[in-house]
DNA sequence: CAAAATTAAATTGTGCACAATCTAATTTTG
DNA sequence: CAAAATTAGATTGTGCACAATTTAATTTTG
């Protein structure tokens, strides 16, 4: 095999293991505020916003509704959202925040810091990271 | 919050959502092959040396063995390995190629070829790719 | 307007990923 | 050498991730 065909294979495990490494990173700092790294994703979007369907969250998260249904159930049972059927669309689930979830916004003002810290990378790094990440993930859905 | 803080959310969840991404390539190739992706790659491990213990596997891939005891015996139902209790040391598991695992490594041969059209990205960013992932692993490991 | 098509979530099933615990075997050490 | 510590896997339990199917509601269209 020449080494342009094994290439892929040698992009695609370290991307793999790097986003694996990255949630563990996170793990331990997200238990603190009892969220796992997919639900603080979705407690980050409606920060943004307090109230969005969920079809609008998967779309922004790249999560459809088999992941994240049971997730939004779990933080429905922490008390950190609702779910409630629209009235004029009764297919749609709207998700919004209680004053709980809207509250550990606070205190997850601290993550970042804290995950940076914890990766120990510089701000050079973590750009030229971004960057290009960001550019791969837009080819490959073009 | 100041745009550093911030900086570390914004690299992870495109790091976790190119790392999916990929995956989301490989899948419907791998199906072709009866293959999962982590499967896949238990398998590359093993194409390279075709009998090694599930803790050698587990160490080149980063999967511990509630991860790799699942895995390896589905493999075994497919009949690509065989899993056998050593007889110097009863708590090691070699894990081996079997002849129809061996052969599945001439079909695998066209996986990046495939996954590298598919991926539709170019030698130099998959390179600038690869280096700044790895990089940002070992720095994130040590 | 009613049948057909579409849409939004939920459900079901499979397969990781990993923490925590357990079991059995081997090493170490007093 | 026997008790203690360590090691290798297996097991259990939780939580994604996603394909495929189902259900119920809404839109479209003949």
């Amino acid at each position: 095999m020449t080494d342009q065909l094994k290439l892929a294979n040698q992009v695609c495990f370290p991307v793999y293991t790097l986003a694996k490494e990255i949630i563990n990173q996170y793990r331990p700092i997200l238990k603190e505020m009892d969220l796992t790294y997919p639900q603080y994703l979705v407690m980050m979007v409606l920060w943004e916003s307090k109230e969005q369907t969920v079809s609008e969250i998967g779309e922004k998260l790249n999560l459809d509704s088999g992941t994240l249904t049971p997730l939004l159930k779990r933080l429905e049972t922490k008390k950190l959202i609702t779910r409630k059927r629209k009235k004029t669309d009764e297919r749609v689930v709207a998700i919004a925040l209680t004053p709980e979830g809207f509250e550990k916004k606070e205190m997850a003002e601290l993550i970042p810091e804290r995950v940076a810290e914890s990766l120990n990378i510089s701000m050079e790094e973590l750009n030229e990271l971004k960057r290009i990440t960001e550019k791969v993930i837009k080819k490959i859905k073009s």
